[in-house]
DNA sequence: ATAATTATTTATCATATGATAACTTGCAGA
DNA sequence: TCTGCAAGTTATCATATGATAAATAATTAT
């Protein structure tokens, strides 16, 4: 009756298969891993079993949307940029989370990863880990410089401290989910958002330092 | 060969429809909403059909559990104590965000309420709405007149104005998403956060207004 | 042009899954 | 104790869904 193919088109396999799998990043980050196969198919303008002959199981295919939309996301020189101190730590935070947010505050990502993280997928945790230990701590001891306490090295990272941080970075993570979870109308100006929050802490944490200093 | 459930427990129907409904609160917030009934019914030692008895279809016990979790969750009081200017402001936003953690914050409810917010669940567009026009509009208010400057029916609301409000409200209930969907292990002493969070935006504030102030 | 190759489709399987019907059994009231 | 009601179970249906095998057709090589 319909033909749901227009008949004729051969990809060769490289193609097709980065097809299916921006085809299943979008579809999936949509419709979350339970959405089925042969809707995804429909979506990508082939049939169901086409895709078989790409990714053994439905189950290798959402492996690899994994490995696409987490892998090579997290730049190392962002690090370093942080520590720049030849910049305002204003400047070098506000830079940083627009880079970050470039990268990860899109709609795929997001959702993708919302829903790997309620199917407790290791990835996940592996990601957040990654934050914190590198990217997170990194601020704590330019915050530590910026307020004129002590370093790192000298006294070690307080739970708390790092709490204050999550609370800035879960709060600009959060508008993300605003937008692309919560598909809320939000303002379109991020860069003001973060240059306001980055404020918000750096003058906000300046009169109570983030632990009780050693005398 | 193996008798799932032990005979001779026969409930009321009111006692058997909060049982099953509370065991589904549960179960969907684990496994998200494609969870299945065998497993659920599994779960709460019935069989299967029995669901059917108390519930017409899948989708309209999920209606139930969206009820149970969204309904009478946002108290109207807080809104009344977050105005009441005998006590200091950062001490109203402290008890607020402690009631509303306690009220909200919890496995359950983040994970359904993310659930859903997923599957565009009408239910979560409206809940942000409410937080948004009544809580955080309120918390707006109050920080105006912190900061010595005009009040909403002098100068209306800025959207940046707003967003502040939302990395501070979004920074703590992310903690409850690192808690509860990354299972990530986080200070426990949110009220501590709470308090560090609160006075950051009340002295990070105070330096730029968040508007251009008509002169 | 013809044959070989292989990307793609059609047909189909096995199981999962929401839902229903028929049967069983515990329990209250006579 | 008997009986009727209704809570609960067993058996089963219809469809959905991941996956496979066989058939088809576009592309490449000769």
């Amino acid at each position: 009756m319909n033909k749901t193919v227009t008949p004729g088109r051969r990809l060769s396999p490289g193609d097709r298969e980065q097809q299916i799998l921006k085809g299943a990043i979008k579809f999936f980050a949509e419709r979350g891993f339970g959405g089925q196969t042969r809707e995804l198919a429909l979506q990508l303008g082939i049939t169901q079993p086409l895709l078989y002959r790409y990714f053994p199981t439905k189950r290798s295919l959402i492996e690899r949307v994994f490995e696409e939309v987490y892998i090579n996301k997290l730049d190392p020189g962002w690090s370093e940029a942080l520590v720049d101190r030849t910049h305002s730590l204003h400047k070098r935070l506000c830079e940083f989370y627009c880079r970050y947010s470039e990268a990860t505050y899109q709609n795929e990502w997001i959702r993708i990863y919302m829903f790997s993280a309620l199917m407790e997928e290791p990835l996940n945790k592996h990601y957040v880990n990654l934050i914190e230990k590198k990217l997170l701590t990194t601020i704590c001891g330019e915050l530590r410089h910026y307020w004129g306490l002590p370093s790192l090295q000298e006294i070690p990272l307080d739970q708390l401290e790092m709490e204050q941080v999550w609370v800035m970075h879960g709060g600009l993570f959060y508008h993300a989910i605003r937008k692309h979870i919560y598909r809320s109308t939000v303002s379109r100006d991020f860069e003001k958002i973060v240059s306001r929050a980055v404020q918000t802490i750096l003058e906000g944490g300046k009169r109570r330092p983030p632990f009780k200093a050693k005398t």
